[in-house]
DNA sequence: CACAAAACTTTACCCCTGTAAAATTTGTTT
DNA sequence: AAACAAATTTTACAGGGGTAAAGTTTTGTG
């Protein structure tokens, strides 16, 4: 850390007797210069210490290095896992993921896309809020700037990645009816496309097995999932108003919420003699193996989902593969048996 | 939307009849032009609908409007929630704020913070890894950057926004002490500063109410809290190494798992007869009201850390208030008394 | 050793906005 | 209406680096 500081590729240049259209190849590839070359600099730079600024490489190059990532909701453990997998990659590949966050309100979501939109990013990974989204303002994004839509299929990008959720809640219909009582299906106010497509698929299969479909919507809308299944809990139990003993929950946050409403009423959850309410959930969220008892439900193809997502955009930013058609990736749910159904 | 397409300021001054420096005047500031001339600004811009450049802005600008925010694992429901309460004031502050998680690697955290720094943020937000944190690095960026320090308190930045471990611990072993048997300790090696100071807290609080402190630390580390919990657990009531029937957690992540692996071996936990395992948590997370029995803690004031951190921040930027001195600015835990203990 | 290809240097211009200084216009005050 | 202050326009340069074109040097191959 010698001598002078050095806060311009041009300063660079000097100390390092290397020409400054040079040094900015050297920083867009390394391998691009020859490989002595390559030594000065990085001789230079562990002297120097010096870092390309960011905004005057952003303003001249066409695409920069951005990747925006934007979720619904960052707090929800779906999301944070999926985003830190995708993250993950996008970092791996030389890219700098940045994470925004709606917290399930409109106005954020559009701040965030309107945020990203002037950073220019090579491309974008959206779950969009679904039905509290600004059709308009997500469509507008899409145009300008290279999008995959994923867990949230609204019709815009290229691409949508997410669950089969036919298949997902399918696949535990029929393991709840073959290992007893047909479920009910428990859901609040649907906020997005996927708890639409999962009531229906629940009804379809009821229906295919030759039983009656029985849905608990309540009447709530919001991000507090496991409160919203306390609460509903609560008063459903207490008003004796399950249509039966067997609840499969619209997704694991709600089932969480659910839970906890029986524990307080003292009744047993679970799978097995001297249990006497079945419920089971759907997304397999991270902490779904520590409810009391362990949740059954579904999992999502978490690392599928994201690898398949970044790889699609990935693509497209290369420009080696445009996806046609905007293609929907669906990937199966597994069966997570636990305890609690 | 007629006409042209308008991509510089430049452009935007001859369709709008006012010259570029006005145009960078108002969008600076855009009470700084007279009435007249913003009135005309607006119809230009509502017709050919223009954002400026944000990579020319910054290159010039001293201070962007930018706010860096680093945690160490944006899916920990504690960084999930207060982040999102920061994000929130420093949007309506006029700020961007950006998100960056290290999810618990010190290379991840390094690399956020090189990131942001190349952005030249106005300021910044970060709670450390801790022990996991490349204290030169951290370092080296608070000498660019006026950065608070939240949460864990390694010895940079301006100032530290947390919790006071030792009220908070203290109030809770003095609870679990009055009602029944005192606590022992469950802990995992310290990821960061609070860990200690919690083990601390709970030493001396034992001892000022002369009891024999019990430490559990368990010989694992990384950020599945509850994984570890659950699985240490395990061993701990199997091997039946708990030396009190009152637990209480370094935080509710630990308690969670805690909960989990109580229950699979059958015990029941709680507060009142019948119950022979009482476990106490520290921070309230959003999900500890949903456990099996809900979760008796301690809760961090997580609005009044965010409100408190920003605040200073603010104050920094605007260069009217330099906190004398690096404080610690520390709030008060609340006792939550749940089903747990 | 010759020679072409690859890599490099020099030179020059571009990107889009901030901002200072001087000249001009607009609006307000007496 | 004159005088003055405030706002705006004009002009000009700065910021840090991308990138093209032309010339020079290095490298690798025959």
């Amino acid at each position: 850390m010698a001598g002078r500081k050095v806060n311009t590729m041009e300063e660079l240049a000097e100390v390092s007797g290397i020409s400054r259209p040079t040094l900015s190849k050297y920083f867009n590839d390394p391998d691009s210069v020859r490989e002595s070359t390559r030594a000065k600099i990085k001789i230079a730079l562990a002297k120097y210490d010096y870092r390309p600024n960011i905004f005057a490489i952003n303003q001249n190059r066409k695409l920069t290095k951005t990747i925006g990532i934007v979720v619904p909701y960052s707090a929800d453990p779906f999301f944070a896992e999926i985003v830190r997998m995708i993250e993950r990659r996008c970092i791996d590949a030389g890219f700098w993921p940045l994470v925004f966050s709606s917290h399930g309100q409109q106005e954020l979501e559009n701040n965030a896309l309107a945020t990203l939109q002037s950073l220019r990013p090579a491309g974008a990974l959206i779950a969009p809020l679904g039905r509290n989204s600004d059709f308009e303002s997500v469509q507008s994004f899409t145009q300008e700037v290279p999008t995959i839509v994923f867990d949230s299929n609204v019709n815009v990008g290229e691409a949508f990645v997410g669950s089969d959720n036919f298949q997902s809640i399918g696949l535990m219909v029929n393991y709840l009816c073959r290992t007893g009582e047909p479920p009910c299906f428990f859901e609040m106010e649907p906020v997005n496309p996927n708890a639409n497509k999962r009531r229906d698929a629940y009804v379809k299969t009821m229906q295919s097995l030759g039983h009656e479909p029985m849905i608990l919507q309540v009447a709530r809308s919001g991000w507090d999932f496991e409160s919203i299944g306390l609460i509903e809990g609560n008063r459903l139990i207490k008003e004796g108003k399950l249509p039966s003993q067997t609840v499969l929950c619209s997704n694991d946050r709600l089932a969480v919420g659910l839970i906890a409403a029986a524990y307080q009423n003292g009744i047993k959850v679970g799978y097995g003699e001297g249990r006497t309410l079945r419920i089971a959930g759907h997304d397999d969220h991270p902490q779904s193996q520590f409810t009391c008892p362990p949740l059954t439900t579904v999992a999502q193809d978490y690392s599928s989902i994201a690898e398949h997502s970044v790889e699609l955009l990935f693509g497209m930013i290369n420009g080696d593969s445009k996806p046609a058609d905007r293609p929907d990736v669906l990937f199966e749910g597994k069966l997570i048996m636990r305890e609690s159904a």
